[in-house]
DNA sequence: CTGAAAGCGCTAACAC
DNA sequence: GTGTTAGCGCTTTCAG
């Protein structure tokens, strides 16, 4: 059983080659093919199992049905969860994926938008990291539909989706005050994304207004975990006075989660902590971490949706669309009230 | 700046395609082409930045340069992480890949098959869900190289990667006998899978030895967790003889934990626990779980080995290679000797 | 080394 | 509706 050709096609039915591609193209009314016609091809391509071939057709129209999805780094929980929603999503309506990790590297970044547009990827969804505006505003130029998440490049104009960082970061340092916390620190991925500025400038709006000092850690990631626990350490050994503290994302609020494991300090009475991100099995912690969870089913779903309505759009490059979504903090015992009555009966 | 094609380049440099061609494809000594032109041509290719176009390089030869990757679901955290591996080590030999979540889904598995045959791929990564052993066999016989891991289907002769599920079960079984527990029951996902019924026999195996009566569950895996979560807690409830519980896999085991953190059961006080697969915050546990843990850049390291050995062999179909990987169980307090004095001190 | 030419499978314009 | 044709960009054979 080889390989089956539109002129297979065309030949057993004993029609046209361009009949059987305009058919294939639903264009069959434009071109006043009778519905009749239409279902016999129709039936025969079923029963023969003719599947036209996308690479040839990618060649001659420049189209390849695939969406390009470019993330930090597809072993995240988080990007992996959001690119598992997206590739269902774009599978119904036609699309495949390509992804690729960028490891928020710039030069690999400009590398891989370079083999997307080699394989004619139909638009680009990327979560960028520094330094690609030019790059992704030639795409744009040329007439690509981009759509980023997670953070944005401010010097591109295009859609994007992202959780209102600030006011999620000072709420959640707002609540510690609340709860009586008054050394608050921050820790975070020393970075120039605007996700992670905006959780910092949101601490820092908290604690300015209640006239509180700021203790902020900023530590370059590495995959190497243990040197970032160790930065951790440090900092929290130099800050002895810090009686609370809000991490600005997952990795670094596990990281920071070991460093307190061994040094031996306790959840809540020692320090209290709230993360960004949420996971499910924060929950079985030996004191459960209240998270600032994103609503990673709402990014997906808003992401892909802008790109398939420009993808549809076809022409006019419509005026971005900047959306921004709300985070939900769930609060666990990691953060109590400082000297409650539940935090003095656990000692 | 619009696309170069090679006509482009052979224009400009005042020589033939063919020249060019040949040059890019490696063939410049076999056709005697000259250093000095080699040189001319690769200069000029890197100052205008020509790069061919990888699509009509396929149509024409057939050959895509992109390796499908077929996982279960793609947002699993050990999935993620053995994408991402092979995906690095597949990249710096210049191939891409393909991923898609199969849903563990026969049709949808089929159906995806259906989609890289038709893109091309060079070659298939596939952690096969039942009942697919025809389809993988036609890509094996249409001379494809197909490459399985974490599971594979018996009666598909080809190269897969594995670990020793079914010593690392009789041993962990073994290990909490010693411990001193003897009313141990196995909860597991109900499958076919060769990897989950190795586990399933090693434990069935350990406790035959001691002459103990095995008590096992086997739930249905969906995403729907609330549901999991309360069968295992019928069967908890169901069991109170139980002393220790082996989880099958990691998400068997979140939910357990779940269950016994909801039911109030103190781990290892009223059931000890041993999961299959390891995450690094087990240890952050409130009583940190003793794990299994796959070797997973091994596993990834092998598997993407295999099909790029199988890519360059190009011709002989090699005798299909079967490679068994060793776990190695991390001990941690979840499965300390029964009545110890950890224990007591613990209550 | 060159130059011409065929062909991968498909789309789409054109004349009928 | 059909049949023809060009062409997407590349590889590769063949004769020179």
């Amino acid at each position: 059983m080889k390989k089956l050709r539109i002129k297979d096609i065309a030949d057993g039915l004993k029609i046209s080659k361009t009949a059987v591609s305009f058919i294939l193209n639903g264009k069959a009314e434009e071109k006043r093919i009778s519905e009749e016609l239409v279902e016999r091809v129709e039936k025969y391509i079923q029963e023969v199992g003719y599947r036209p071939s996308p690479i040839a057709r990618g060649l001659r129209t420049g189209k390849s049905n695939i969406i390009g999805l470019m993330v930090e780094s597809i072993s995240d929980p988080f990007f992996a969860t959001i690119a598992r929603l997206i590739e269902n999503e774009a599978y119904k309506e036609g699309y495949r994926i390509i992804y690729c990790s960028t490891d928020n590297d710039t030069e690999k970044t400009k590398e891989l938008i370079n083999v997307l547009k080699d394989r004619n990827v139909d638009g680009y969804i990327i979560s960028p990291p520094p330094g690609v505006e030019k790059e992704v505003n030639e795409l744009i130029k040329a007439g690509m539909p981009v759509v980023m998440f997670d953070r944005y490049l401010p010097k591109v104009k295009t859609d994007y989706v992202v959780i209102d960082n600030e006011p999620s970061a000072e709420n959640a340092t707002k609540y510690l005050i609340r709860q009586g916390y008054s050394n608050i620190g921050m820790i975070t991925f020393s970075s120039s994304l605007t996700q992670m500025k905006g959780r910092l400038k949101g601490y820092k709006n908290a604690l300015k207004e209640e006239g509180l000092k700021p203790y902020v850690l900023e530590i370059d990631f590495t995959p190497e975990e243990k040197v970032m626990v160790q930065t951790i350490r440090e900092f929290l050994v130099a800050n002895p006075k810090l009686d609370a503290v809000l991490f600005g994302a997952i990795q670094a609020g596990s990281c920071g989660l070991k460093a307190m494991t061994q040094m031996k300090l306790k959840v809540p009475e020692d320090l209290a902590v709230i993360s960004f991100d949420d996971h499910d099995i924060f929950e079985l912690f030996a004191t459960p971490v209240t998270a600032i969870a994103q609503p990673i089913e709402k990014i997906a779903h808003k992401v892909i949706g802008l790109l398939l309505d420009r993808l549809d759009a076809e022409g006019g490059a419509a005026e971005p669309r900047e959306v921004v979504l709300k985070t939900k903090m769930k609060i666990r015992g990691s953060s109590v009230v400082k000297n409650s009555k539940k935090y003095l009966e656990s000692k």
